[in-house]
DNA sequence: TGCCTACTCTATTAAATCGATAGGGTATAG
DNA sequence: CTATACCCTATCGATTTAATAGAGTAGGCA
């Protein structure tokens, strides 16, 4: 499932995606158009900040703004960042392996191998798609 | 994330598929075998069992065989049972949908266009898979 | 019949995670 | 200098997960 943070993440980019110009928008504007609380969309916004995605600029006419080009944010770096890794299970992350506690032959395990092609094909279809294609 | 639940279902299927005979194994073997829980792993055959892809036999010599062929048995019917829904948000779920609380028009929504891509890849993946295709 | 074995079922619990909230701090525009 | 709006940490309640406990029931066998 996906959680709720990697949702409102996903429609906060695209919501700035949207926008004509690259204006700074206030966090309050965003929840409200998207139906979020705004403190927990505060907290997404700050890690979408500091991952490099966005801009912040405060004080009055502050807000938030797309620092990169749409088509240049692909999805599996969104996700990765906002809901952690892709695998469903971590010894087949890329990106957050780790072995399982069971387990003893990884190579043997009748999950791992299932599981590497759910990662491949979930993999393709993020890399797939970059935030310009959730776009309106 | 996998649920434990769903690692230890599949790789208690696979263990059974594996015998030679469709003879009564039981728990405790299972268990020790793969390194699970023998408590934990009791709820998830009697709940396999009630689904329809296991027998049991009480008493001496007891135990779960596998009543059907592993390869009538696909992975997206194992994984709704032991997972629940594949779809990542319940707006695209084929077998457990329901209305995104937020979300005034789903149509429009780019989590949901997004989120049916990954459901139809990874839908691909278990329609492909069997039980028989786990096994060594 | 009596006993042992092994599945059946419900209840409980500890830990982790999630979503949300509180509240004070800090930089900036005007 | 003051109002605005982002910055950051802490906490909380609810839910879910994984595991455990323990009593119940059916079956095989002497």
């Amino acid at each position: 499932m996906l959680s709720k943070k990697t949702k409102y993440g996903l429609k906060a980019l695209t919501f700035l995606a949207n926008q004509k110009n690259r204006e700074p928008v206030q966090i309050a504007e965003i929840a409200n158009h998207e139906n979020i609380s705004q403190k927990f969309l505060e907290s997404i916004l700050l890690t979408l900040r500091k991952t490099g995605f966005l801009g912040s600029k405060k004080g009055k006419g502050g807000g938030y703004y797309l620092i990169k080009d749409p088509q240049d944010i692909p999805m599996t770096t969104v996700m990765r960042v906002l809901e952690g890794p892709i695998a469903l299970v971590p010894c087949v992350s890329l990106n957050f392996y780790e072995k399982c506690s069971d387990c003893p032959d990884e190579e043997k395990c009748s999950v791992h191998k299932l599981m590497i092609q759910v990662r491949d094909s979930t993999l393709q279809v993020f890399g797939d798609n970059t935030l310009a294609d959730l776009m309106s």
